[in-house]
DNA sequence: GGGTATTCTATTATTCCTCTAGGGACGGGG
DNA sequence: CCCCGTCCCTAGAGGAATAATAGAATACCC
């Protein structure tokens, strides 16, 4: 989980998609004008979440993208992994024997805290955002960091 | 709030010194050895640290580095802001007039996220993190996503 | 079928971040 | 005073993020 300029330009442009997806598609143009985000940025970012179907393109006069789903079922993780691929902090190649042969405490509780960011970024969803709300209730329940969990706590790709 | 490897490495370190902090300085190619951190990066990210009044320098032979105040005190924020300056994702360099004179609403969104991310990161600190477990109960309250807060809802530098 | 709007892909340039390299400043011990 | 361990600073190489450009493919409309 990575959280950078990429991933929040991608989900303005998706808050900006969402906002006007019910009337047919969304051409990249005029996202880039209203949000101010290069057209050929844009279309990188667009190619990676259609990879990875969180959007659908319609091609020719009258195209652009819609969402793949309804804005309620994409979450904010969904949008940020699909563009920004995790990152590992590790130096060991998360294989946890850096240290001697064992994982170091730092890996378990990157681990840890990873996977709670993720869980609080996959609680909210596009519709939410659009709503103007982020999410209240915490479903995204909170985890015990539990050590030597090993590679189970690690990121989805 | 940035979420990089560089964020990453820092608090690495901390929780390095933190486990180490009882007994004197502690050296930085100590910790480049045991974490696997370069020491030039290590220098340079410590620089910003103290910079930021969140670990103090002792110079010449046996000196190093200590927690500026104990490690219940410092939250993941803290270290993160530190090194990881905050970054703008705006396009309109935050003046919230990117988009006809009005803040788009991708600004507002952003800093309620923003906000909850920094919230929850400041709600863990240090010495949880060296006693092994992430913060579980919720006193980084969860906030109701305020629209039109304007500039208040920023990142403190 | 031709014109045009649009997605798609590739190549390249530019700016920014990450990390490394090296030397200087300070301070304690002989 | 000299030596050495340590912090401290600056410059730069390398790579990733961002942006520009060019073109190809697709599909609507006349």
């Amino acid at each position: 989980m990575r959280l950078t300029t990429k991933g929040r330009f991608a989900v303005t442009a998706m808050v900006d998609l969402a906002t006007r997806g019910g009337r047919g598609p969304v051409t990249l143009a005029g996202i880039s004008e209203r949000q101010k985000i290069s057209l050929s940025y844009l279309e990188q970012l667009f190619g990676k979440l259609r990879k990875n179907n969180v959007v659908a393109s319609v091609r020719g006069p009258g195209g652009g993208y819609c969402l793949a789903r309804p804005a309620s079922k994409i979450s904010i993780v969904d949008i940020i992994i699909a563009v920004d691929e995790p990152l590992d902090a590790t130096n060991c190649g998360a294989q946890g024997n850096c240290c001697d042969g064992k994982p170091c405490l730092t890996h378990d509780l990157w681990f840890g805290l990873n996977e709670k960011i993720h869980e609080y970024l996959a609680g909210v969803n596009l519709q939410q955002l659009v709503d103007g709300q982020a999410k209240n209730n915490s479903d995204a329940a909170p985890v015990t960091m539990t050590k030597s969990t090993g590679k189970s706590a690690h990121v989805p790709a």
